[in-house]
DNA sequence: CTTTAATTTTATCCTTTGGTAAAATATATC
DNA sequence: GATATATTTTACCAAAGGATAAAATTAAAG
């Protein structure tokens, strides 16, 4: 119940190989991938304690101990789906460049985070279920990483701001206004299919969405 | 497996009292509360699946046939608790009123949102643990209730940027943007607080948010 | 083709979990 | 204070869940 362990992040422990042994035989590779997919969905579904090795056995389409010849524990599978996620989860926020304008940045941005949604909705969903429980194993790496990243492109927003490229905005506020509604499209996607019969697969839907985040936001933040 | 059945929802079963059976004394009314907040609270952080029910008794501490006594089964449980959430949750949005000017109302609707999140944070959580999970209790629901108070408040929202009083904006998309914004400080709120270590429970931070929301959607929306 | 290593299956273990039965205790009513 | 009812505790149970061991099968290397 402890969860959690040697989390330093994006780095994956890669170790093994030194041994000789080659961890990337084809079948190798295919099944992790097959492991990953199905357990993201099925962690997404459920969290890491509501979902079950069969379940996820079962979704890939294998025995549950062969699934854990390639994962050795629950645990592990679900910090590997994790670390997968938190990379392409970050990455956009690392991209904000001061040098630019704020209204092609932040609408690079806010792009770049509804494409995140709609390319890995159940990832997404991971991510969220992860911090809804308190996020139990990311809560380190919140408190370090995420927040240095953020805390350096809130002094971006600020010298926007100073320079009088953008309104008076408070830049954390303004960056998890972004996080809320962009991660909202995927996190809660079935409630919008219930309220609107579509979802960001929709090419039409997807763009009037994006348009209208940005209209409102940037109409919002600009001067 | 199946969860779910009977949820015509507002309105609680309360049969029973007509055998002359008293389901409201001084005890059972304590015990049944104590229950449905310790439940609330393991059911936010680990959804309906991973939530156990010892872990529930043991917060509401008492043991688990006890507890069972109260609720006859952890599913009839987690219908009480969504039943409760899903009451105060849907009660803002109906209030929106035409008549008035939509500065004032948004306004205050994006208010009592905000105010469900400081309140209420953990029943906001299991809400959102419920659609993350793609709403296998709830989605008859939001196909049908949810689903028609929408629809009509959609059509006041419409009539306010007919009028010329609201900005060109899609009404349901704002009114997911205000979702999704206000929600976002209850649900990720470990995530806030391991940026900002700040919670909706100190009254400042509270107070800034709630100005900081309205300010950037409003500028947003209005002509 | 063998031989060796990698992969998969089968059988099994122990713990947890939702739930029940029935006894024991407390509370209320007359 | 005796009787009936409501509440709580104790003792279980069957199923599910994470995990391991070892046998069986498949693939790779020489």
């Amino acid at each position: 119940m402890t969860l959690n362990q040697g989390f330093p992040l994006p780095a994956e422990p890669d170790a093994d190989r030194a041994g000789g042994k080659r961890r990337d035989s084809r079948i190798q590779v295919r099944n992790r991938e097959k492991i990953l997919d199905a357990a993201t969905e099925i962690f997404s579904m459920y969290g890491y304690r509501g979902a079950t090795l069969d379940q996820i056995a079962g979704k890939a389409a294998m025995s549950k101990p062969n699934l854990l010849y390639y994962f050795s524990s629950k645990e592990e599978l679900y910090l590997a789906v994790l670390r997968d996620i938190l990379e392409i989860w970050l990455q956009p926020l690392k991209e904000l460049d001061e040098r630019e304008s704020p209204e092609r940045e932040i609408s690079a941005y806010i792009d770049q985070k509804i494409r995140f949604s709609q390319l890995y909705p159940t990832a997404s969903r991971v991510f969220a279920n992860e911090i809804v429980a308190g996020a139990p194993v990311l809560k380190p790496v919140l408190d370090s990483y995420l927040r240095d990243i953020v805390k350096k492109k809130a002094r971006v927003i600020r010298k926007w701001v100073k320079r009088g490229e953008l309104a008076d905005v408070d830049p954390y506020h303004l960056i998890m206004m972004i996080w809320a509604v962009t991660q909202h499209y995927a996190d809660f996607a079935v409630q919008i299919d219930s309220l609107l019969g579509k979802s960001l697969d929709d090419g039409r839907f997807y763009n009037q969405t994006r348009k209208h985040i940005k209209r409102i936001l940037m109409r919002g933040i600009l001067k």
